[in-house]
Formats: C-alpha cells, sequence, structure tokens
DNA sequence: CAAAATTAAATTGTGCACAATCTAATTTTG
DNA sequence: CAAAATTAGATTGTGCACAATTTAATTTTG
C-alpha cells in the first residue's frame, strides 16, 4: 500500500483518539456538575437561547433524536431542563430551561478554563486544531 | 467569558464532530466487509502481527477491556479471530487471527482509498491534521 | 376535502466507551 | 513458603451514537 493511500487511516486513528481523549479530560471536571460532554454541550445550546426544539438543538449538535430523547429525559430527569409538546405543532417537542438549568450557567463558565489548564496546550495550538478542523469538517460536509 | 477562555470550548466540539464525522464516513464502507469502526482498528492490529493479547490490543489502541472484550467477542462470532488463554499465565488472552481474519486484510486494502476519496480532502490538508492531531495528543498524555 | 406524502419524535436494537467491581492467577515480600 | 499485593480479563451498569421502524400529527395535492 502506497504512503498515500494509509494516510486516511493514519489521520482517522489520531481524530478518534483526541475525541476521546478530550472528553476523558472534560469527563472528571463535568461530572462535579453531575453533566457528561453530550448532557454539557445540549445545556450550552440552551444557555444561548433557552427555549429551543429537540430538532433545533439536534441540528446545531449533529445527534438524532434516538440520542437526545433519551439524554433529555436523563436532563428533565435533574430537573435542569422540561419537555413539552407545542400547542401548535404537537409532533413538536420544545425543550426549556428551569431556573435550575438557567443557574448552572454561572457554574459552568468556569468549565473552559478549567479543562483548556487540563488540556495544557498553548492558544496558538489550540487555534491551529480549531482552525483546520473546522475545515476538513466544512469539506466534508460539503 | 473572554475569547481565551470561550477556546477551549471552541475546539473541542469540532474535534467531537470530526470524530463522528469521520467514523459515518468509515461506516458504510466497512459495513460492506461486515466490520465497525472499532473493530477495523482490531483487525489492523491483528493484520500487523497476527497474534496478540487482549491488554497488547488496548494499550496500542487505547481500549479497556470492558470495551474489547464484547467486542471480540463479536470478531469470534464472525470467526476473524481465535481467544485462548495462555500455558504459561491463565490470566492473560492470547487473540489470533483466523485464516479468514487474515484473508480480510486483502479485502481491507482497499477501505484507505475508498475513505480518501469519500472525505475528499487533500493530502496537504490531511497531512496538516495529522501532525496538529498527534502533537496535541502527545501534549495531553504527558 | 380526503388520500397520500411528509415531518417530528419516540422506540428498538446494536455496538462502542468507560467507571467500578469482581475473579482468578501470578508475583512479591516478610 | 504463605499472606499481601498486583495483574489480566470479565462483568455490570450507565450513557452516548446511530440505523431502522413506528406513531402521530400536519401538509400537500388530486
Amino acid at each position: 500500500m502506497t504512503d498515500q493511500l494509509k494516510l486516511a487511516n493514519q489521520v482517522c486513528f489520531p481524530v478518534y483518539t483526541l475525541a476521546k481523549e478530550i472528553i476523558n479530560q472534560y469527563r472528571p471536571i463535568l461530572k462535579e456538575m453531575d453533566l457528561t460532554y453530550p448532557q454539557y454541550l445540549v445545556m450550552m445550546v440552551l444557555w444561548e437561547s433557552k427555549e429551543q426544539t429537540v430538532s433545533e438543538i439536534g441540528e446545531k449538535l449533529n445527534l438524532d433524536s434516538g440520542t437526545l430523547t433519551p439524554l433529555l429525559k436523563r436532563l428533565e430527569t435533574k430537573k435542569l431542563i422540561t419537555r413539552k409538546r407545542k400547542k401548535t405543532d404537537e409532533r413538536v417537542v420544545a425543550i426549556a430551561l428551569t431556573p435550575e438549568g438557567f443557574e448552572k450557567k454561572e457554574m459552568a463558565e468556569l468549565i473552559p478554563e478549567r479543562v483548556a489548564e487540563s488540556l495544557n496546550i498553548s492558544m496558538e495550538e489550540l487555534n491551529e486544531l480549531k482552525r483546520i478542523t473546522e475545515k476538513v469538517i466544512k469539506k466534508i460536509k460539503s
């Protein structure tokens, strides 16, 4: 096999590994506020705008209802969100932050700093990683 | 929140997204040979050296026994590998390729090309992504 | 307007990923 | 050498991730 052909594998594995590694860095920090990384992503989407439908959240995070429905039910159990079908279209479930869910935002503001610290990577490298990653995602999706 | 603090989140989400996206690109291609991406990784490790212990595989792929044991049992069910405890140390399980498992290597040689095609990303960008990703992994692990 | 098509979530089923615990075997050490 | 510590996997339980199917509601269209 030529090096060129092997390259795909040689890139994909590190990306897969890095994603797991990053989530592992978040894990203990998020655990203190009783969230998983995907739950944290959902909460961040809601902190930006406190009422959104399931599909709006899914679109922003690239997650389908099979993933979101049980995750959202867990957030509901934790009293961080409410789930309510819309009167105007009963197929649509509106997810809204509870006061507790909204308040968690403050505590969460400390997370990026702690993660950055835990990752121990320079701004320059983080920016480089962000730039190339976003570029590749855009290409894949197009 | 300063931009600096937000950066961690702004990097982690794309990496998490890209990893999923990449696996999604592999999925239909690997499905033709009845493998998932993590199963493919294990097979690649074994194609390099056809008998290895569970922990050796786990070390190379950063996966623990809770992940590998059921995955390896599925590969065993598919007759791609065998699992046998070592006589010299009964705690150790030796994983070995079956002839079928070894033969699958040939079919698998086509995969990187097809994935590269599917990703539709230039060699330069792939190399850049590989370089920065590996650099960051190394830093995180140290 | 009613049948057909579409849409939004939920459900079901499979397969990771990983923490925590358990079991059995081997090493270490007093 | 026997008790203690360590090691290698297996098991259990929780939580994604996603395909495929189902259900119920809404839109479209003949």
